[in-house]
DNA sequence: AAGTCTAGAGAACGGATGGAGAACAGACAA
DNA sequence: TTGTCTGTTCTCCATCCGTTCTCTAGACTT
């Protein structure tokens, strides 16, 4: 990955790093040659070629929208996706248009979330209820007891407490009127794991 | 979601955000243009529909009712102050360090909101547990079947769902194990209303 | 000295982007 | 109804921008 960068292909990464800071939009090579003194949008191109090669830098590959870095910057990700409705029992119930709700710092995991809203009442003795949104963390594992979004025969989604054992997986509602279901672990793949909830009171 | 956003696109994005702050209705395609400079209104419906497609406007379909924003605000997601834990009996425990907390928007009530952590159990049944944040709006009055915090003789504070008539006023808790309590209308104050509530569930 | 690497200038090509304007259909008010 | 406003679709055009090319020049190695 890191390559041998030249001095100069270093001292652009680095202007680009800084520049990101300042400005909204990714330059083009006209504004970087005009920030970096150059004349020729051919000899930059060269150079960002580079920084593409090594992965510094996302391929423009012809779309006109910039040089950007493809590092992390820092991540706004204030706003999660709510990608749709789940109940147990049926698949995801995606959204056309995927909206973005707010989500506060706390109720968010490490790695990638998305979120969802609740249908139905199998989670009611664990605190959520219908209507509620949860906060999912994308991961393909869980730890006994954690809540997840479970994905059976790659057909129905569900919202359950999770245990594993050796020979089964042990899908937990919470709801007395509705038993815990087994199955092999070979037919259960987890999707997410719940790490937030919030609740609206709309009076 | 996120995705390849042009340079105009952004701007037009921008000039969006900006303008819902100054006018009270989206404006049309034309005032679009208007304040734009274009001139024509084909152009910028492409522009729109990009954004369209990106998720941050909502569709107009046919409708004429102008672009409007489908995307919270920067003020969507604000710190709210956590005064303190409140358990039913005793009085409101503070902080001495209040900390602020970030809520979305569609937790929190129109006037002045702040949050409380949850101790106990006694609201298990409507899915408020212990840890819990809950957002308060603070009000003097509420109607029936809302969960508010309540003073009793101005000493203990419970957060309970209420229940008025002339000449009672009965706090439900949501706790098969506790039953519910009635006082005369004068010993109970009304603090504020349950508008909304979080979760962080940490592994 | 010859060869190689790095850096830059500048020209030219073609796709991407942004805009103008016309025409049409549905919504809405007079 | 008529007329205006508004969203939608379409074609046509200018400019922007990434890309590729050739040519020049300095620094360094052998």
């Amino acid at each position: 990955m890191n390559e041998a960068l030249t001095r100069r292909q270093r001292a652009i990464l680095a202007h680009l790093r800084e520049s990101r800071e300042r400005q909204a939009h990714p330059p083009t090579l006209d504004e970087l040659c005009r920030e970096l003194g150059l004349r020729s949008r051919g000899s930059l191109h060269k150079h960002v070629q580079a920084l593409v090669k090594a992965g510094h830098v996302e391929p423009l590959s012809g779309k006109q929208r910039g040089v950007r870095l493809r590092e992390p910057g820092q991540d706004d990700l204030l706003s999660l996706p709510l990608l749709g409705h789940i109940a147990a029992g049926h698949p995801i119930e995606a959204l056309e248009n995927p909206q973005d709700l707010e989500v506060p710092r706390q109720l968010r995991g490490k790695g990638r979330c998305y979120v969802l809203q609740v249908r139905g009442d199998s989670m009611i003795d664990d605190g959520i209820l219908d209507g509620d949104w949860v906060v999912i963390e994308q991961r393909d594992h869980a730890r006994d007891g954690e809540i997840v979004v479970a994905l059976i025969d790659g057909e129905e989604a569900t919202l359950k407490r999770i245990e594993q054992t050796l020979s089964a997986c042990i899908l937990h509602p919470a709801n007395s009127d509705l038993a815990p279901l087994s199955y092999a672990p070979e037919r259960v793949r987890i999707q997410g794991v719940v790490v937030g909830q919030m609740r609206a009171y709309t009076g």
